[in-house]
RNA sequence: GCCGCGAUGGCGGAAUUGGUAGACGCAACGGACUCAAAAUCCGUCGAUCGCAAGGUCAUGAGAGUUCGAUUCUCUCUCGCGGCACCA
């Protein structure tokens, strides 16, 4: 036997793979395909990170076994490679970003082949490629015809030192002492908002598919959450408020406000505008005071520091004008204020303090009103548990609270009781008080919150909580009606001081939560209520739950013609134009005598790129492409006039947006792809990469392929079936690999030392595959040490054939084989390759105990290891197996009869302490292994001669005795 | 602030319809082999009490439910990620 020699090896099986095109693939209508895809690396001058191979090889090892079970594999490889990082070393050196690339793509390649990836290389594309970026150029033609590509002026923010606009998606917010500042993703300088023309793709339009196709895919859950949250989507009303404008005409008598809770409007207490708003105001008549002026002013300039807008404190200005609100005709006034967007939503808001934590934060410090119009709805059960429903009521006069003395009980903060089913809290509550005090004409006027309350019901062995909802009332006037006898005997009732009531409340457990009601009656604790709650003080909306009070207000707004119905979104329209030159070149000309811009014929795609001499983008903010004047003075494809070339490039995300397309048909000159190979290949069904891609990329690479579906050119609406993500590698000591903290592994220094199979099963085994770890040299030496076992496994293998040799067949061995079988083709499955790979050492570990291994079993572990170490499992599968590849030799299939084990192990527990172990077969039955469990002699001294009370068992697991 | 996730030996981590906590690997320690070292192989390895048999404690903290809780419920602490005046 020659030592295990990974760096000869590995080498043999790269070479052999080349050769003979092992992971080639072609369309084959008899066979399943699968889909695996990851993120094509972008080719950097630092050559692979150890992060790429975290995805890749997680991906090799599933495609790897999805072929070994017979699936036609399509699980190719890319380069992204437009992009800044090369074209700033371009800058600084001189060298064209084109050859720079190359040189990067060799590399990769060198590093990628290295690792015994089974990529299908024929299929390798480079967005950087004029026969690949043709038709990214083809693909923004088809936006632009569809009016999904549109330029407009606008504010964009500016990267004063990569001189490009950034998507606000590049758009990264620093904690600094100063507050918090937005600075560009990838340089760290402070982003300035800035005007400037700029090609927009209308993925707002998009908004709504992308988020129901959301419901069609298995996403990671924080993927689709993010996803939700970017598209941002709120459902609500558009209402309009007529303004009662004094002194000057506005042109027009209204504002429209956007709110997700018109079911609250009858709570409205001031209108609350942007300074935007104000400023147009301004701009079309208003004659607002120099104070009001002033403020705006000062405002709008604030807004222009790129200083994000949160956690300023929130000011405002009364504007003097007064607005209607249409549901009951009350007169409200207009304030100005800095916390309302002239961006979002229509610019204004109506103000609804009880109900907004914003709007509550700027009534408390303007002392504007605040009117409660929802309370919280009870009568939930809670995780299951049981609930007990009860409301307490705090009745206030002349600064007193009204107790009631109850005989038996003790007293009690006014009343309260239990809630009927199908009674409203509020409506019980005033149930009670009318039969306890006798007051017939009370008002609720605010509610308290509830508290969980779950004192006295402990001694039941539940969870029992009793859920007490708050309310104060007033008295309107002191009439009262007879109480029944059985109340006056039970109760009197008195008013108290305040304190003095709270006194009383204190030092019993029992009624802590009256004195919590006192103390948040006192600071107004419990607003602003924002969740979901029942309507009141609400006219015509009153006792309706939420939902049905927003749906019925939106409907009386559409009726009587002051509002309507409308969703707001967050997501803003893409900037998809970039004043550099290492990116696709945007396919259009402008045509003075056409008076616009004009898509070049698809058959003089692909615009190439222009050689320059200098990529340095100008200080005006324009592209290298500008100056080139031999390349932008073109002729107008629609009239034959002078016309100039758009110089702006696309950003990178375009390239990547619909590359898994081109995989299907890397070759073709006649269409992105054709339909044949897009219907066979489409949709990718796994699709694994970097949590830092779940929103943007993401969401850019959905939105095209979502277009491409609506215009016919791909087969399924969504891209990608099945979506996961890998945690980050980290450096030694838990800090992120940089190059300037000198932290970085190197793949190449590991392929070298311990090889790429060790590298490979090491990263996988570092731990779970969704968490970041810390990078553990050490680790991969545990992992060649495996693999160096495995090697040496060898020496043992014999031919079990009974009849030759008369060896009888290892039953342990046959149970830990077929159950590692079924633990690893699961495991591959949840992408559990950590405890898959424990699996397989615990059965080499076992293997190692024995004398001899028989050869079938020897072949059956090296097909499970073959996914992980490819290198290792070809050459013994080369020396001890059928010859050809193992790459496509069968998945083994687990016999379910085998797993079972021959003996078991049930632990007797007694009073839930484990006290003895019992050895017995797994078809024991329940009595006899009660018997053995209760005359066990450890068992009967812990007994101490007593009877059991119970005897549970719990198949093949234990007995518990409980005394 | 809001949403989501997490906390287990010296370290990375196992263990889910609630059922022997610490699989597997690393490090450490002891032994074999060796002139010696490396490599390899064998053994020990949560804490604590005990000569031992064995006991007790232990999965971020505190409570609850249960015969039994790393696992379920509640409260809290810390850490990570995302969003952030989106009306």
């Amino acid at each position: 036997m020659n030592k295990y020699n990974p760096q000869e090896i590995e080498l043999k099986w790269q070479k052999f793979w080349e050769e003979n095109k092992t992971f080639a693939v072609t369309e084959d209508s008899t066979k399943e395909k699968f889909y695996g895809l990851i993120e094509f690396p972008y080719p950097s001058g630092a050559g692979l990170h150890v992060g790429h191979p975290r995805s890749y090889t997680a991906m090799d090892v599933i495609t790897r076994q999805k072929r070994m079970e017979g699936k036609n594999v399509l699980f190719p490889i890319g380069f992204d490679s437009f992009g800044l990082p090369t074209e700033n070393f371009a800058i600084k050196t001189g060298r064209p970003p084109a050859e720079i690339t190359a040189e990067n793509i060799t590399t990769f390649t060198r590093q990628l082949k290295s690792l015994g990836f089974g990529f299908d290389w024929n299929r390798a594309v480079t967005t950087s490629e004029p026969e690949y970026y043709k038709w990214t150029q083809w693909i923004f033609l088809q936006l632009y015809k569809h009016g999904l590509a549109y330029k407009a002026n606008q504010p964009i923010n500016w990267c004063p030192k990569d001189k490009i606009g950034l998507a606000n998606e590049e758009v990264v917010t620093h904690s600094t002492s100063s507050g918090q500042v937005s600075c560009c993703e990838r340089c760290g300088s402070t982003v300035e908002k800035r005007n400037k023309e700029q090609w927009m793709l209308a993925i707002t339009k998009y908004a709504d598919k992308l988020l129901e196709g959301l419901n069609e895919v298995d996403y990671i859950s924080r993927a689709k959450v993010q996803q939700e949250n970017w598209i941002g989507k709120s459902e609500g009303a558009e209402i309009n408020f007529a303004l009662n404008v004094p002194r000057q005409d506005l042109g027009k008598h209204s504002v429209t406000v956007f709110t997700t809770r018109p079911d609250t409007i009858f709570g409205a207490s001031f209108l609350a505008i942007s300074a935007e708003l104000a400023q147009k105001w301004i701009d079309v008549g208003w004659q607002a005071s120099e104070e009001v002026k002033k403020y705006i002013v000062e405002t709008l300039q604030g807004r222009t520091t790129a200083v994000a807008r949160e956690d300023i404190e929130k000011t405002g200005v009364d504007s003097g004008i007064i607005a209607i609100n249409p549901v009951n005709n009350e007169s409200i006034p207009v304030w100005i204020v800095n916390y309302v967007l002239g961006d979002v939503g229509t610019g204004a808001i109506m103000a609804v303090p009880a109900h907004d934590e914003r709007d509550f934060e700027f009534a408390q410090k303007y002392n504007l009103p605040t009117k409660e119009v929802v309370i919280k709805q009870l009568g939930e059960r809670v995780d299951g548990s049981e609930v007990r429903n009860t409301a307490r009521g705090i009745c206030v006069r002349d600064g007193k609270l009204l107790i009631t003395r109850n005989k038996k009980m003790g007293e009690y903060l006014l009343v309260g009781g239990g809630i009927d089913n199908k009674e409203s809290p509020t409506g019980a509550l005033l149930r009670e008080i009318k039969e306890e005090t006798g007051y017939c004409n009370i008002k609720i006027s605010s509610y308290l919150g509830t508290v969980e309350h779950n004192y006295f019901h402990t001694q039941h062995k539940k969870n029992l909580h009793a859920l007490v909802a708050g309310f104060v009332f007033e008295l309107e006037n002191e009439e009262t009606v007879p109480r029944v006898e059985n109340e006056i005997q039970k109760a009197n009732i008195l008013w108290l001081p305040v304190a003095e009531a709270i006194e009383k409340f204190e030092n019993s457990p029992s009624f802590c939560r009256e004195v919590e009601f006192i103390e948040r009656y006192l600071q107004k604790k419990g607003l602003p209520f924002t969740e979901n709650g029942v309507a009141y003080n609400s006219d015509f909306l009153n006792e309706l739950p939420t939902p049905e009070a927003k749906e019925k207000m939106i409907q009386w707004l559409e009726e009587k013609r002051v509002g309507k119905r409308k969703k707001n979104y967050k997501l803003r329209d893409w900037v998809f134009s970039r004043q550099r030159y290492w990116g696709e070149p945007i396919p259009l000309v402008f045509c003075e005598n056409c008076k616009g811009w004009i898509p070049l014929p698809e058959d003089q795609l692909p615009l190439k790129l222009p050689h320059v001499e200098k990529y340095l983008p100008t200080d005006t903010g324009e592209s290298p492409l500008a100056p080139m004047t031999d390349w932008v003075n073109t002729t107008c494809p629609q009239c034959g006039g002078p016309a100039r070339r758009e110089t702006d490039t696309m950003p990178n995300w375009a390239g990547s947006s619909w590359y898994w397309l081109r995989y299907c048909d890397p070759h073709n000159v006649e269409q992105l792809a054709s339909k044949e190979k897009l219907n066979y290949w489409q949709p990718v069904d796994w699709y694994n990469g970097g949590m830092e891609h779940t929103v943007l990329h993401l969401l850019y690479s959905r939105f095209w392929n979502q277009f491409l579906y609506d215009i016919g050119v791909v087969p399924t609406r969504e891209p990608y079936k099945k979506r996961t993500s890998h945690g980050m590698i980290l450096a030694s000591d838990g800090q992120k690999m940089s190059k300037s903290l000198g932290n970085v592994v190197n793949p190449d220094e590991m392929v070298e030392q311990f090889g790429a199979d060790a590298l490979r099963v090491y990263i996988l085994f570092m731990g779970p595959f969704d968490q970041a770890v810390a990078w553990d040299t050490n680790g991969l030496v545990g992992v060649r040490r495996f693999l160096e076992r495995v090697w040496n496994l060898q020496e043992k293998i014999y031919d079990n054939i009974p009849a030759i040799v008369g060896q009888i067949t290892d039953n342990k061995i046959q149970t830990v084989l077929h159950q590692t079988i079924k633990k690893i083709t699961e495991d591959i499955a949840a992408m559990r390759f950590n405890t898959a790979i424990a699996k397989l050492m615990e059965l080499s570990n076992e293997m190692g105990t024995r004398e001899k291994i028989a050869r079938e079993d020897y072949h059956i572990f090296i097909k499970l290891l073959a996914p992980f170490a490819p290198h290792i499992t070809e050459e013994l599968w080369n020396l001890f197996g059928t010859g050809d590849s193992v790459a496509y030799a069968p998945w083994p299939q687990y016999d379910s009869e085998l797993i079972i084990e021959a003996e078991i192990i049930i632990v007797v527990q007694v009073n839930g302490k484990v006290r003895d172990q019992l050895t017995v077969s797994p078809e024991i039955s329940e009595e006899e292994i009660k018997q053995m469990a209760l005359s066990s002699e450890k068992v009967m001294k812990w007994l101490e001669g007593k009877e059991p009370k119970k005897v549970i068992y719990v198949k093949g697991k234990l007995v518990s005795v409980v005394v």
